[in-house]
DNA sequence: CTGCGTGATGAATCTTGTC
DNA sequence: CGACAAGATTCATCACGCA
C-alpha cells in the first residue's frame, strides 16, 4: 500500500471528494452500503452537493433516477480507481436501487462473480398486505475487472457451511439487541445497521489478514469494526460527524483476535508445493514401488526420477492418470494409491503428512 | 379484451414484430423469460470429468450490453403497451442480465412491486470452487406504473405458506425428471425449461380466472400449460417450430381445473439446519473460544470458519471430536462443551436456543 | 413390491504458475 | 505474450436396473 495512506481511520466528509484524495489501487476491497433514496422523500443531492428537486410527477421521477444513476456512477467509478486490480467489491441495496447499481457496475468494468441474498430470519412483515413480505436483500460481488484474479477463501466458506458449498443464498437475522447502537433516548443511532455477521461472512470469503478494506458510506461503523476484529485494515468514510462519534467509540471496543486464532481453513493451492519426486529421493516411497488406481484396475511403478512407467507409458503422475483414464486432465494426487503396513493410502496421504510435520517445526 | 385479439395460441414469430401486432392494453399479465445474455468462454467440465451441456444457443448470443440493452427496451417497451394499465409483468433472469432488466423497466415508467427470489433446492455446484454456489435467480414484479391498481392475491399466497404471509424468498426445486421435456434421444428438448411449481405461484398470486396472460418467450410453453390449467387465458410467442410442437403437444395434455378445486400447493418447506459456522458470526460463540469435552480431557480453539484447531489438527465439530478420540464419527453438536456465566454448556445449548430454528423455510 | 446402488445432470460468465 | 504443465474441484435429485 501507498505510505500516504490513511489507514484504521474514518475520514469525514463526502464519499467522492475524500475518495479522490486518496491513491490508485490502494485497497483490496471494498464494502458500500450507499444510499437509496429513490422514492424522493427526503432530499436527494447531486455529487457537486446541489438538492435535485422533487416533485412527485413523472418527469421528476425520471429526473430522480438521473441524478441517482450519476451520483452511483461518481462514486463506484472512484471505488474502482481505488481497488488494486485483483481487488473484489462488495454493494448491498434492495429493489429500489440495486438494478441500478448492478447495470452501472457493468457499464464501469466490474466483473460480477456472484449476487447474494441476504434472507432475513426476522424481516419487517408487509402490514397493508399488498405485497409479498420483503425478506431479503441483495448483495453484488464484483471483481474490478474480467482478469482479475480475486480472492475467494472457497474451503473456509464450506468450513462454515458444514463442509457444504456455501450458496448464494444466506440466512442471518437483522441487526437488533445489543448489537444495535442507540442514541441518548434509546432509539436506534442508525437507520440501517448492519449485523456483524453479514460482514463477517464478506470479510472472511473475500480478504486475507491485512489487507485494507474501504467503507465509502461507514455509517456507524460496521465495516471497520469486523475488519479490525478480523485483524484487517480499513478506512472508512462517513459525512455525519454523529455517526463518526459512534463508530470510534464502538472501535475502541474491538478486540482484535490474536494472528494465530486467525487462520481459516486453508486452500490446497496455498500450501507449500511438494514435488512428487521427493518422496521417492527421501525413500518413502522408493523406485520400484507399485501404485495403483482406487479399484486397483490399473497399476504403475514409480522410476528413479518420480515419473511412473505402465507399459510403454511414462509420465507425471497427472499425466500418466489422465493417459490411462483417457481422460483431459487427472489429479495424480489422490487417483494414485500404495500400500504401507497393510493400509491403502492415496499418495496424498504422503503430502497432508508433511505439511503437518511442517507446521509443528 | 379486445376483440381482434388471438387468444389460447402460440404465435410464431420475433417477439417484437409480433408484440407490434396486438392492440394497446389486451394483456393482464405478462410472464417472461428473457435470454439472460450467458458469456460463457469455454468448456466445463465436473469433477468427474463429465462435461457441462451449457447454454451455447444462438438465441444467447448478444455483442454486448448495449445490443441487449436496446433488443430489451424494444420488447419491454412493447410488453408495457400491451399491458392493462392495472396489469402486472413478471420478468426472470440471473446476475447476468437481472441488473440491466430492472433498471431498464424503471426507465421505461414500470413500478417494481417486489423483487423476488427462486431458491434452488437442487442447484448445479460450483465445480472449480472460485465462487459461491449460483443457487437463485430473481423475478422482478412491477405494476404498470405507479398508479396501477394491480391483482395480489394475498390471502391465497398466506394460504400457499402455511398461513404466514409469502416472504419474497421461494424455495423450489429445479425442472427435472418427468415434468422435464425430452428430444427423440432422451435429451432435454430446452436448455431453460421452467418448473410449473414457479408458474404455479406467479400466476395464482397476480391474476384471477379469465385473464389473459402473455409470455413473450414462450419456449416449451410452461406459461401456457400453468395459465391453462388455472383457468386463465394466454398468449404465447415462440420463435422455434420444435418449440411451438412440443408446446401445443404439451398443452393438449393439461386439464383444466374446475374453478372449486384450484389447488394449493403447500410451500416446499426446508429441512431446518443450522451450520456450527452461524453462532461465530453473530457472536454467540467468537472465534478464540476455548471448547472442551464434558471431562475436560480435550480441548480446541474455535476459528473465524466455523472449525476447531487442537494441536496440528483442524476440523469441523464432528470431525475433530472424532479423530480425538479416535472413533469413527462423532457428533460434535452434544461432544463440545463451553464455559458461559460460569455454566459448562454442551454446544447444542446454542441450537435449541436459537431463534433461527424457528422458521428457516 | 421394496429397497439399494449406479449413473446422469442442472441458465455456469468456474485455475494457476513457470518457462 | 503464449505454451505447457501441475493440480484443484460437486450437490441434490431422479430414473433405472437388480436383488
Amino acid at each position: 500500500m501507498k505510505a500516504d495512506m490513511p489507514l484504521n481511520r474514518i475520514l469525514r466528509g463526502e464519499c467522492v471528494e475524500v475518495m479522490k484524495t486518496l491513491p490508485d489501487a490502494s485497497v483490496n476491497c471494498v464494502f458500500a452500503d450507499p444510499p437509496y433514496n429513490l422514492q424522493l422523500r427526503g432530499e436527494l443531492r447531486r455529487p457537486d452537493e446541489s438538492v435535485v428537486d422533487g416533485v412527485d410527477d413523472d418527469w421528476d421521477k425520471f429526473t430522480g433516477y438521473e441524478a441517482y444513476d450519476e451520483f452511483t456512477r461518481a462514486w463506484l467509478g472512484e471505488a474502482r480507481r481505488l481497488l488494486h486490480k485483483d481487488g473484489t467489491i462488495w454493494v448491498i441495496g434492495s429493489y429500489h436501487n440495486i438494478f441500478r447499481l448492478g447495470a452501472i457496475m457493468q457499464d464501469l468494468g466490474f466483473w460480477i462473480l456472484n449476487d447474494i441474498i441476504w434472507r432475513k430470519s426476522n424481516p419487517m412483515p408487509n402490514f397493508r398486505g399488498r405485497r409479498f413480505t420483503n425478506a431479503h436483500e441483495t448483495l453484488i460481488w464484483a471483481a474490478r475487472g474480467p482478469e482479475s484474479k480475486y480472492r475467494f477463501n472457497y474451503q473456509a466458506m464450506k468450513a462454515l457451511n458444514e463442509d457444504l458449498q456455501m450458496r448464494s443464498d444466506w440466512y442471518l437475522p437483522l441487526c437488533t439487541g445489543n448489537e444495535r447502537l442507540k442514541n441518548d433516548h434509546g432509539l436506534k443511532l442508525h437507520p440501517t445497521q448492519k449485523p456483524e455477521s453479514l460482514l463477517h461472512r464478506t470479510l472472511l470469503a473475500a480478504t486475507v489478514e491485512d489487507d485494507v478494506v474501504l467503507d465509502p458510506f461507514c455509517g456507524t461503523g460496521t465495516t471497520p469494526a469486523v475488519a479490525k476484529k478480523l485483524g484487517r485494515r480499513y478506512l472508512a468514510i462517513e459525512r455525519h460527524p454523529d455517526y463518526i462519534k459512534a463508530a470510534e467509540a464502538r472501535l475502541e471496543r474491538v478486540e482484535v483476535l490474536p494472528a494465530d486464532q486467525l487462520e481459516i481453513t486453508p486452500a490446497k493451492r496455498e500450501m507449500p508445493r511438494i514435488p512428487f519426486g521427493s518422496f521417492v529421493e527421501n525413500g518413502s516411497l522408493p523406485a520400484g514401488t507399485v501404485v495403483y488406481d482406487r479399484q486397483k484396475r490399473l497399476k504403475a511403478r514409480v522410476s528413479p526420477d518420480g515419473t511412473l512407467v505402465s507399459g510403454q507409458h511414462r509420465g507425471s503422475i497427472h499425466k500418466l492418470g489422465a493417459l490411462l483414464t483417457n481422460a483431459a486432465s487427472c489429479n495424480g494426487w489422490t487417483f494414485w494409491y500404495f500400500e504401507r503396513d497393510g493400509q491403502f493410502l492415496s499418495i496424498d496421504t504422503l503430502r497432508q503428512e508433511t505439511h503437518l510435520l511442517r507446521r509443528t517445526a
